[in-house]
DNA sequence: ACAAAAGTGTTTGATATACACCCATGT
DNA sequence: ACATGGGTGTATATCAAACACTTTTGT
């Protein structure tokens, strides 16, 4: 827990530092055994899960800002990040605000203020990153898209906003690509995009269009291991990746 | 111009009632002579155009802000809008700045400040709306998306932004509806299309899809008075409108 | 009568969908 | 040997693309 001292200094840094009234606050992606993951940090004030966020620097580009919170609060860097909603209810950040009221007066108070906040998705994938908690956290823990806990302001909702935007960009955005390994199996890819979509999709229709978009390269080896007949690895060729996304994959599923 | 007691007086007041740092822009489109326009102002103290703006109250969602705000600005009431991106780079707003940094101590400068602004887009009927320019306003028109006249700020870069988002949205939103008037003939639609997506279509099957997605209703009356054959009038079914959109008209074009 | 715009239908190719069989592997 | 998951092929329906002729209207 935060001494009246820490919140206060923190407050005046804070105020010197940042922009006033605007967040940043990002929504990780992650795929893992058959599941969308996203990142969340346990506070060590609360019994609450936050996304990891942060604020916007005062001569800092949004970009700039989002890239440098996700990586201060996760410890995850140099990843795709895309802007996609902003979050600006009056009433969002209240909550925030009742917690510290009680420490300091409301004048020398950063969180007695509303907040905008711009929410950011960001991709990974799951096996090339190790989340990081940063010191106001107590962990930094994948969590299932639908075994959320109870979420800390209205991050619930922005999740939710994300995972939409999602699926709607997944004919138009590197959805896959980042998501992935480096190397793949096709059910694997298959099972993300079913994730993502929420929706079961015909395995030879799938494996079929994916490979017309010629955006995959199949790779000499199988994955060995598995209980059954061993599935064909492929990768992403980057190159035909973009183009094909540039023009937009048609068609939806 | 402005003189330095009102820029003063208007500075003082905006401190009191606004969010600093956060503005909202309105791309405002419409459809006249088959070509898409975007309402600008052309402000009394520059010879420049701006996209009608303005600021967030301390307590007020940012929906509501930025109806208030075309309304405000343009007279334009209760249409359509959408927010569509989040504009920090902290440089934009500099020209603002060095305009009125002559006139007013930057501290009591509300213009010295880095501003972020969110966009919203807005799609009207053409006809149905009668652009009032505001007291800071020469005049509030119409300019062809073609023909911009050199803009303040940011404003080009936010009318292209829109311009894009429009023609992704186009199978997403109900974009046709909002920039149609009531009645309308199968060509004019087209052309919206043609221009939103600046792209040659072709009439047969534009019509055919148009009408199978089951959205128009043909109307009895046909456009008299061309100097050709009458097409047929159509209005949208709003019932199966909003539900073809909801689930997303496929396909590209 | 003719030019220009609008209405309509058909053919063709591509792509989505649905479905069935064979193959490899661990138990 | 068999259950399970993975690889592959084919027939069918649906939709987009390309294209031509007829109708209406003002001049």
């Amino acid at each position: 827990m935060l001494t009246k001292t820490e919140l206060s200094n923190y407050c005046n840094e804070a105020r010197e530092k940042y922009l006033p009234h605007i967040s940043i606050d990002c929504v990780v992606f992650g795929f893992h055994e058959g599941m969308l993951k996203v990142l969340l940090l346990e506070t060590k004030n609360q019994e609450e899960y936050y996304l990891p966020g942060g604020f916007l620097q005062k001569v800092e580009p949004i970009e700039n800002a989002a890239n440098r919170i996700l990586k201060e609060r996760t410890g995850l860097d140099d990843i795709f990040l895309k802007q996609f909603y902003v979050f600006g209810d009056p009433d969002r950040s209240k909550e925030h605000f009742d917690l510290y009221k009680e420490m300091l007066p409301e004048n020398e108070n950063w969180f007695a203020n509303r907040f905008l906040t711009i929410g950011y998705y960001a991709l990974v994938d799951f096996f090339d990153v190790d989340p990081t908690p940063d010191q106001f956290s107590i962990s930094c823990n994948w969590v299932d898209l639908n075994q959320l806990p109870k979420l800390g302001l209205d991050h619930a909702n922005i999740i939710n906003t994300a995972l939409g935007t999602l699926r709607v960009q997944l004919n138009y955005q590197p959805i896959g690509y980042n998501l992935m390994p480096k190397l793949f199996t096709m059910p694997e890819l298959q099972k993300l995009y079913e994730t993502i979509l929420d929706k079961k999709l015909d395995r030879r229709n799938f494996q079929r269009r994916m490979l017309g978009f010629g955006i995959l390269t199949k790779a000499e080896e199988t994955r060995k291991g598995g209980a059954h007949k061993a599935p064909y690895l492929y990768s992403f060729d980057m190159e035909n990746y973009k183009a094909a996304l540039t023009a937009g994959l048609k068609g939806g599923w």
